[in-house]
DNA sequence: CGCCTTCTTGAATTCTGTCAACCCCTGTGG
DNA sequence: CCACAGGGGTTGACAGAATTCAAGAAGGCG
């Protein structure tokens, strides 16, 4: 069944986009093929010029770079609901790199495909806007948390943000699978595996955090926003303003 | 003169999209308004809600971001022809506020009249995306650049950025007016001026870069992107692909 | 002239990275 | 069944990078 695959895409637009049936239904009929991948493998290469988006359905995926020296640094995640790779429909050579954190399965859609329905229901094209611009508006909290943030606060911040974007935060025992290892998360962070190891211990030992075997456990989660300095606006949309301008 | 204003805007626009000539047109008659912004002052707020787009015409604007202990971020730099605020266009209400870093002149286009605009063309609409596309990149870059490397790589990074945002690279002699002060640097390299000032001394030193007064000499381009790990590819486009697609 | 901002400098401190070693667990192959 | 390799996590000692604090110099502007 498509709509399996597809009901957390459309009803990740629809938190900040008003769509009609019909323009469900278009999204739920387009064509497209499930794959499983590989934990570790490249999706997308970087100069590579692509023919699709995707949806994940399952896993963990991240945008990634590299550096002359051969250091590593995660620019995004994806979790379930997200569409790495959108802009690839305006921009098909890729910059930077999409890469599966863990063994994970996506949703291809062909660019011709979409197209065709952004065509055809112009507010599908504004949904699909609205996506991009929330990924960048992540992009530029991830720069003030490199720039302005010490270490433990940057991983707070993380954490924060991964339970947010996976719909599992709340005020007590937040828990949520992240399934990463230390080392990817210091990739994230922009410090060294070391020292993320510290900094896990630390939240650890001040009972913000726990941080095991790719799960997360966040008993009081007024205590991590504090620690974090985080404040989640950037990741939600004003719905209602949207429909005023576009329904 | 609308032309005036608009012809930095439609030829950056035609950097990375096919436009016809009935739509160069159609953007260069937007009813707009001409604004002289005073330095240090605030164009767009946080949480605000804007009715406009701009175009820098002269000058220098910034995103900004604050941390809760007050520490300032710039998430990204405008210069002249950039559309800063682009994306309130589908997203109203401003999660980061856009500043003026030095006296400067904008032109603001009202979301009605742009909206008209893009239905009656789709490819203008694709432009834009492309344009979003772009800043979401330089975002990324910017990760990287603070996530991954040293005070003065960062710094070179900056300003090979600026130079070729600027379109003033070139093998020698590269010169160009960047009127911040050191303090405002620090806060876009995620740095305390103190340091900004001594790296900028040693670079200097090895006579990779001066700045000094808002002005920037780089006598020997390769020397600065050596020192800086500068790969520009995120900043351009690939037009030819974008034609084969859209056009 | 005095005031303000920016730039500069030195010294001490704090934060983070590097290096090296070890533990634990898992999977693999003999 | 065991030996082994490999990856991930942990630890300690040390080195290096960047910040902070404090003060002074240089310039613009009332």
């Amino acid at each position: 069944m498509h709509s399996q695959r597809f009901h957390s895409f459309v009803d990740r637009l629809s938190t900040h986009s008003y769509l009609t049936e019909e323009e469900r239904q278009a999204l739920l009929a387009l064509p497209t093929s499930r794959e499983s991948i590989a934990s570790q493998a490249t999706i997308v290469a970087p100069e590579e010029v692509g023919q699709s988006c995707y949806v994940v359905v399952k896993g963990l995926l991240a945008r990634i770079s590299h550096t002359r020296e051969g250091s590593r640094q995660i620019l995004s995640f994806y979790v379930a609901g997200d569409m790495p790779h959108l802009q690839s429909l305006m921009h098909p050579r890729a910059i930077f790199g999409l890469f599966a954190l863990c063994e994970s399965e996506i949703v291809r859609i062909p660019h011709t495909a979409l197209r065709e329905v952004i065509k055809a229901y112009p507010r599908v094209s504004d949904a699909l806007s609205r996506e991009l611009g929330r990924e960048s508006n992540i992009a530029f909290e991830w720069i003030v948390n490199l720039g302005r943030r010490t270490a433990i606060e940057r991983i707070a911040h993380l954490f924060c943000e991964m339970a947010v974007k996976t719909g599992t935060a709340q005020e007590r025992d937040t828990r949520f699978t992240f399934p990463i290892t230390q080392t990817m998360l210091a990739d994230a962070a922009g410090l060294s595996a070391v020292h993320v190891n510290r900094s896990l211990q630390a939240l650890r030992k001040e009972k913000v955090l726990r941080f095991e075997q790719g799960y997360v456990e966040i008993p009081n989660w007024q205590a991590l926003v504090d620690v974090a300095g985080f404040d989640g606006s950037y990741l939600e949309s004003e719905r209602s303003l949207h429909f005023a301008n576009s329904g």
